[in-house]
DNA sequence: CAGTATCCGGAGGGATACTG
DNA sequence: CAGTATCCCTCCGGATACTG
């Protein structure tokens, strides 16, 4: 289920930073109950650090501000967040699924459609996405010139 | 002044991006002047982009975390923020002092002492920071098992 | 349409050694 | 102590081609 490299690095003692900042926030939670560890001492106890461990990606961010207004169709979810590749944007949006903060609704029709929503998880984002809009907007209009 | 390597890679037309994620914001205005471009035209419309240009990379938050709670010694910040390199932190920083969220003040002892504390641009991230917090302890008590 | 598969360059991070 | 200076190499992300 999980990729067996990454788990490899987890067991070579050297990825657990990695696992943290780049891997999956279920795959890390998989590999501790592998090891037989706690999961719970596996969470950095900061919860700054938990926040990070899962949208701290590139492009995480600008998925969810897109996706905080409504459900959108693969193709449209590209061209709202701008220039990222399909490969980049699928790997981003199936890391979200596993995390739970993005739902993934496939209809087989034909063309096919694939239609992007954010879970409740996902929602519940929002007043961090919400700083953020805030905080570049003060700052635009302080270096306006 | 700023990186020229940068600046190359921008008039080459394919670092727009580059600079907009990974490079420093003052980088990007300079280079927008020095390209005779009205730089408020370089900045993103979106205010979510203008806040992940500053504060998206790896260790900025963490370094934000640490500095809200008061001026830190380079080696106490180091500690503080966990498994980083001397040259990531320094990296970091000399970024987030060009971006001007961060004062760097160096004492010219024996042995050298350099504080780090933030400014009050870098003071004003704070919502953000505290919305993540919010977040991430909301999440570990949703997952707790 | 919404992907997967593959190749590839280079940014960026770790490790180590050195210095004012 | 708080950095530079190198070396080295992972691996992220872009481009392209192909498919159900």
């Amino acid at each position: 289920m999980y990729d067996i490299s990454i788990q490899k690095k987890m067991e070579e003692g050297t990825i657990k930073f990695y696992s943290y900042l780049k891997g999956s926030f279920i795959d890390f939670i998989e590999i501790a109950k592998g090891k037989n560890m706690t999961t719970k001492r596996e969470l950095p106890a900061c919860p700054v650090e938990i926040t990070m461990m899962l949208i701290s990606d590139k492009w995480k961010v600008l998925i969810l501000r897109d996706l905080l207004n409504g459900t959108l169709r693969f193709s449209e979810l590209r061209r709202s967040v701008g220039n990222v590749s399909q490969k980049v944007l699928t790997s981003n949006l199936r890391q979200m699924e596993r995390d739970g903060l993005v739902h993934r609704e496939v209809y087989p029709e034909v063309p096919p459609r694939v239609e992007y929503s954010l879970t409740e998880v996902g929602e519940s984002l929002r007043p961090i996405i919400d700083a953020m809009k805030t905080w570049g907007n003060h700052y635009r209009n302080e270096h306006e010139f």
